[in-house]
DNA sequence: CCAGATTGTCATATG
DNA sequence: ATCATATGACAATCT
């Protein structure tokens, strides 16, 4: 069987070599015996079985566990071929197997990944237009102020404005004020805006000196009576003066107009010129208004988020929504064992796959120690893999199961330490497969399906392809030292024995693939990895996303609670204005304005208008 | 038996 | 120029 099967084997691999006419052109390998695809091959196979035997019946078995290539007798080599193969079946097989069965589950669902990416995506950026759209909303119920929210720059102008806003009536507030607005838990400086209740004495402290721009801030004491002459004659004073101060302000400053922002032409126009009493009304309704929806809509989107554990809370959820499912198998282990800092993933990668080639480098001295030809590759993409799982134990494997369940692999996982070796060794070439059968099979085996011999008689064809080669071609060493000796090393090995050319060929030939053998699982596996580390970006940018639409939303509430808070002061300070004859002033026919230095000017409603308008435009444009 | 996955190999590019 | 490595592509094999 086996050495039909071999000569048929080496046919096939021949066979595949439409290539070897390519080889043989290549170049130095050319006299080899692969490079004839045909006839010659068939011959040369046969030859070599003939020469194993003689070659295995001379060598004693006891060699067999130090120099593979020499042992093996004619049973043996055929019953070794069958046991390596069976070894290396059981190798990869177990490998995979065991794998499967951790990693089973994930790597399958894992394979639904990239269709859930999309799905999380849209669902997130579904959220965010929903979150986003409330200031629309807010727009519409708060007037002018809000109208800017929508688009994040407007929203953060805005937010400055009122920023500043309340800044210089901080500024300028008393000390009592300051108080209350301070006394809020130094957390978020929004919050302790908020703590700015309507009730807040600002209209005590206000006391509008900040009016008093023109010089009437001393006059403005709402509260005095006596100011109330005052008032009149700078706001006498003032009203006529106002558009020359006014404009200026506002082109210098681009002041709010309060007035503009609060009442909307219509209230102005319906607004009655009676005192204060009516103002809170209107501005009462909007403000309802405007909580409500802004309310309903932020708190179903975001409610949640604010609050620093429900922000989180609302994190996972965004998470597990977000493509992240497709994690929910893997990403959370991957990620939180290995991806610990996860914004790194770029570096990371890079990192581990210069370490998994560094590695590489490493293990092969050690496989090297373990079993001389050992699998070189195998074990150090073993050992590599193992790296990666002390990472990210579970989390990462099923990927890699998804991605590569047979490879190399599998032996690291499986392997608990013992049968690590023995795979590895088993795997890669030499190692005695006698021994390791017995050890290795028994488990294997019945983890395994009963196919598993079966396989292993088929996969000891392609095991040692390279090996029976070398071996029938009486190579005095493994072909672990052929492929991985330094060059000076192999060098000297070489000038060692005396070896024929087709040897010689045949050892460089082996060298060459089977560093290129290596170098493509290096390639393979450094080609997972940066998927798996690009998914990971994604997964991190959609975590950033996520908070950021969270915090977008807390900035979006926490900017409608201000501008509730400037309205309510608005409405305060306006209705406790007077005129020269103690009525208060219609809201209808004058509104206050802030300049940019801070003072709060009583202007008329008509110019208000119009200041409001000038400044509104631009930034309604730029919306939309 | 087919389809997809895995693996080895070759040709070529790159360092 | 030579060697080693990386990588795309192909084919064989496995599942």
């Amino acid at each position: 069987m086996t050495r039909l099967d071999r000569s048929s084997h080496s046919g096939g691999g021949h066979a595949k070599g439409s290539r070897p006419l390519n080889s043989l052109l290549a170049g130095h390998r050319v006299a080899q015996p692969r490079s004839a695809p045909g006839s010659r091959a068939s011959v040369q196979d046969i030859d070599l079985i003939d020469i194993l035997w003689r070659q295995d019946i001379d060598l004693g078995a006891g060699r067999e566990i130090f120099d593979y290539s020499h042992r093996q007798k004619e049973q043996d080599v055929d019953k070794d071929l069958q046991d390596g193969a069976e070894q290396d079946d059981t190798w990869s097989g177990e490998g995979a197997e065991a794998l499967a069965r951790n990693l089973l589950v994930d790597g399958e669902t894992g394979e639904s990944f990239p269709a859930q990416f999309p799905a999380d995506i849209s669902s997130i950026t579904e959220a965010v237009p929903s979150e986003s759209e409330p200031p629309g909303l807010q727009n519409n119920l708060l007037s002018p102020l809000l109208t800017g929210t929508d688009s994040p720059f407007d929203l953060e102008q805005q937010w400055q404005d009122l920023m500043s806003i309340m800044e210089m009536q901080a500024m300028e507030v008393n000390t009592s004020t300051n108080e209350i607005l301070y006394s809020a838990p130094p957390g978020d400086p929004l919050s302790t805006n908020y703590s700015l209740a309507p009730n807040t004495p600002i209209n005590q402290n206000v006391s509008l000196h900040q009016a008093s721009l023109g010089g009437c801030s001393q006059d403005f004491s709402l509260f005095s009576p006596e100011v109330e002459s005052l008032p009149v004659a700078s706001g006498s004073t003032l009203l006529p003066l106002v558009p020359s101060n006014s404009t200026s302000l506002n082109s210098t400053f681009g002041s709010t107009n309060l007035a503009g922002l609060f009442f909307p032409p219509q209230l102005n126009g319906t607004a009655n010129d009676t005192a204060g009493p009516e103002l809170p009304d209107p501005l009462g309704g909007l403000l309802d208004e405007a909580m409500l929806d802004e309310i309903s809509l932020m708190d179903l989107a975001i409610e949640e988020g604010f609050n620093p554990v429900q922000a989180s809370q609302l994190e996972e959820e965004f998470d597990s929504d977000s493509g992240l499912s497709l994690d929910s198998s893997h990403s959370p282990s991957s990620l939180s064992s290995s991806e610990g800092s996860s914004s790194s993933s770029s570096s990371s990668s890079s990192s581990s796959s210069s370490s998994s080639s560094s590695s590489s480098s490493s293990s092969s001295s050690a496989s090297s120690s373990f079993s001389e030809e050992g699998a070189v590759g195998y074990s150090s993409d073993s050992e590599t893999l193992d790296l990666e799982e002390a990472e990210g134990a579970v989390g990462y494997q099923p990927e890699y199961s998804k991605f590569c369940r047979m490879s190399y692999q599998d032996p690291s996982q499986l392997s608990c330490l013992p049968y690590l070796e023995h795979v590895g060794h088993n795997h890669t070439y030499n190692m005695a497969p006698s021994a390791l059968d017995s050890a290795d099979l028994p488990p294997p085996s019945a983890l395994k399906k009963g196919s598993k011999e079966k396989q292993a008689d088929f996969l000891d064809k392609q095991m040692s392809r390279d090996e029976h080669r070398a071996r029938a071609m009486k190579i005095p060493f493994t072909n672990d030292k052929i492929i991985n000796l330094p060059v000076e090393e192999f060098n000297e090995l070489l000038s060692k024995y005396q070896l024929s050319e087709a040897q010689l060929s045949l050892i460089r030939d082996i060298r060459r693939r089977g560093k290129n053998k290596m170098a493509a699982q290096n390639c393979r596996k450094r080609k997972l990895d940066t998927i798996l580390n690009l998914e990971r970006d994604v997964e991190d940018l959609q975590r950033d996303k996520a908070r950021l639409l969270r915090e977008k939303v807390e900035f979006l509430r926490s900017l409608r609670q201000m501008k509730q808070k400037v309205q309510s002061l608005y409405q305060e300070v306006f209705g406790r204005l007077r005129d020269e004859n103690g009525r208060p002033y219609s809201p209808s026919q004058y509104a206050l304005q802030y300049a940019g230095d801070g003072s709060v000017l009583l202007i008329p409603r008509t110019l208000a208008d119009q200041q409001a308008r000038r400044q509104e435009r631009k930034p309604k444009d730029r919306r939309k």
